[in-house]
DNA sequence: GTGAAAGCGCTAACAT
DNA sequence: ATGTTAGCGCTTTCAC
């Protein structure tokens, strides 16, 4: 049986409180009393239990983070293992507790909800990956239960953290208008996320910038998995583009291979270009020209953005924080060098 | 302020005992009390406190994944997306909650352990990733706190879920063998971890089958980072092995990398074999032979594991589990064919 | 500066 | 089948 505040007041001569007030450090303990009373605390070991810590002060210092999508889909793909990291590192730091809900099926949503988010067992949590419209946001706003978007959200009443989606996408296609390129294709993100939709439009802004039409037979749908990556340059092939614009590494990933399969050459042939959250692409094809954003980063922003909303004395009143993150353009060896000639 | 017990007690003019028969699923209420109560449960959106609940029950249901590693290097690492992948989904079926801890400096690993351990805020732990006579093992052992470990370990008293990793690389080692090959090289995982040990007592065992000498030269350490496939990789090349089985597909990926910039084609001038654990080897050269290991898999039963022993009535008494999940071959193409005839 | 007492919201005997 | 009571281990007034 672990120990008690009571058997360390036992142990040491003093009163429940005084432990209490010891080991929370707080002030009115004489110094001497503090320095025998943390003698036995170290000795022992004591811990104080954190239910029932938990129980009287309602906090629980544990935040979650909920992603409302296919378990396996979500894990596997390399954004949430870098986002899942930079959240660690703040929480760590910061002594909180970080626990994962991966939303599955729309029926479990609802019963983890209740559970997660009615049971008072988070403080608050973090959201990444909703899709736009996504009945999760309205909900929480409804229930005033603290949270963060990853990702940006339309109602003005939302936290959140993102990156600068479209200014991205236009400045990496943009690359590719300077090079001459103008048969430029595009494999998108799912147009349920607001990444795939922003990602998108930057896109249409760069071709429009540049009086470049924009072509239905260019722009094809991913789902930023790789397996969408190679299915979506293998319909892109016949319109022969001069270059592609993947939504996603991992999509720039598939889109290469098939590419590579097609007996096309990258960049000679087809110039690609795409995102380079992750290790992936640059691995598969280190020429590939890019844009980095800092995932991790970002994950770690969004968690330090909950945490002082949780603790700071105007609880909630503060105002609404939006963080955009800029991406960077790396470019790499000459990609698609040959067509601007 | 939510709801609590006493307020539905009140709504429906119950005491708070058959409230809590009711939410808890406990016989001894009668069929139309019950609804009458469920019916105000629903409406209201009660939802019982955790942290009370946890307080006399002793029972959070919370297990917690403890990763003993670098964070960033721990999670960019496909291993992990797919083992957390596989904890969550048992947690989530089986209605508990997962909490995330990394312990980056081994600093901050004691005072994490105590918080975390100690405070009784989680009932159990998976331990995945430590290094051989990790002191962490000991220390829980000592305090007789549950926990399942991933990954093998000496100690008789540990639970754990592993792969067979000797008989893995025995296997696919063996098949360059039967192929004709006799320099075999190895990429080796950390010779601090059981499974990079494992993985090449497995390359030995099968060399000394065939009666070919184990040399030093054929023989480089890696860490199972992609980086590390690179540099072993260009290291490997002077002793001109004609294979090369890499302990990892991150290395893998590497070493092919190497291979190609080195001018070398895979498989006709060096074969390269290794595990898919993941899909990035494949991703990178589809005509890798590999063992395949389901670690996804091996993390929900790791969880199952854990769970049932957290709920067996004998609560710990139950003897010792080791689980053992054997690899599959995966022969692609042709590889190293050539060498055979 | 310290102790005594109340009570957080719940479950689990024990009555009835 | 249902209500009453006594805590779970802690923080937090409030006396002193």
């Amino acid at each position: 049986m672990p120990l008690t505040l009571e058997d360390i007041a036992k142990l040491t001569g003093v009163s429940r409180s005084t432990v209490s007030r010891v080991v929370n450090n707080e002030p009115n303990v004489r110094k001497e009393v503090r320095a025998r009373v943390l003698k036995v605390v170290r000795e022992t070991g004591y811990e104080p239990d954190a239910a029932a810590r938990s129980l009287v002060t309602r906090r629980t210092k544990i935040v979650g983070v909920i992603i409302p999508e296919s378990v396996t889909a979500v894990l596997t793909t390399p954004f949430f293992s870098q986002l899942l990291s930079g959240i660690t590192q703040t929480c760590n730091a910061r002594h909180y507790h970080l626990t994962l809900s991966l939303l599955s099926s729309p029926r479990g949503a609802d019963d983890m909800y209740r559970r997660v988010v009615r049971s008072g067992y988070l403080e608050g949590i973090i959201v990444s990956s909703t899709v736009v419209d996504d009945p999760l946001i309205p909900r929480l706003l409804d229930d005033r239960f603290p949270f963060v978007s990853v990702g940006r959200h339309q109602d003005k009443r939302v936290n959140y953290v993102d990156f600068d989606n479209v200014g991205a996408s236009q400045m990496v296609v943009e690359h590719l208008l300077q090079l001459g390129h103008r048969r430029i294709a595009t494999i998108t993100g799912p147009q349920t996320l607001s990444s795939g939709l922003d990602r998108l439009a930057g896109y249409r802004q760069a071709l429009e910038a540049y009086h470049v039409p924009v072509v239905r037979e260019l722009i094809v749908e991913g789902d930023y998995t790789e397996e969408s990556g190679i299915s979506s340059a293998l319909r892109l092939i016949p319109s022969e583009p001069t270059a592609i614009f993947a939504a996603s590494d991992s999509m720039a990933s598939g889109a290469l291979k098939t590419l590579r399969e097609a007996g096309l050459s990258v960049p000679e042939d087809v110039a690609l270009v795409g995102f380079d959250d992750v290790p992936i692409a640059t691995a598969v094809a280190p020429q590939l020209t890019t844009v980095h954003q800092p995932i991790e980063r970002m994950g770690a922003i969004a968690a330090d953005l909950l945490l002082d909303r949780l603790n700071s004395p105007s609880q909630g009143m503060a105002g609404v924080n939006r963080i955009v993150l800029p991406g960077e353009l790396v470019v790499r060896e000459s990609c698609g060098a040959r067509v601007s000639e």
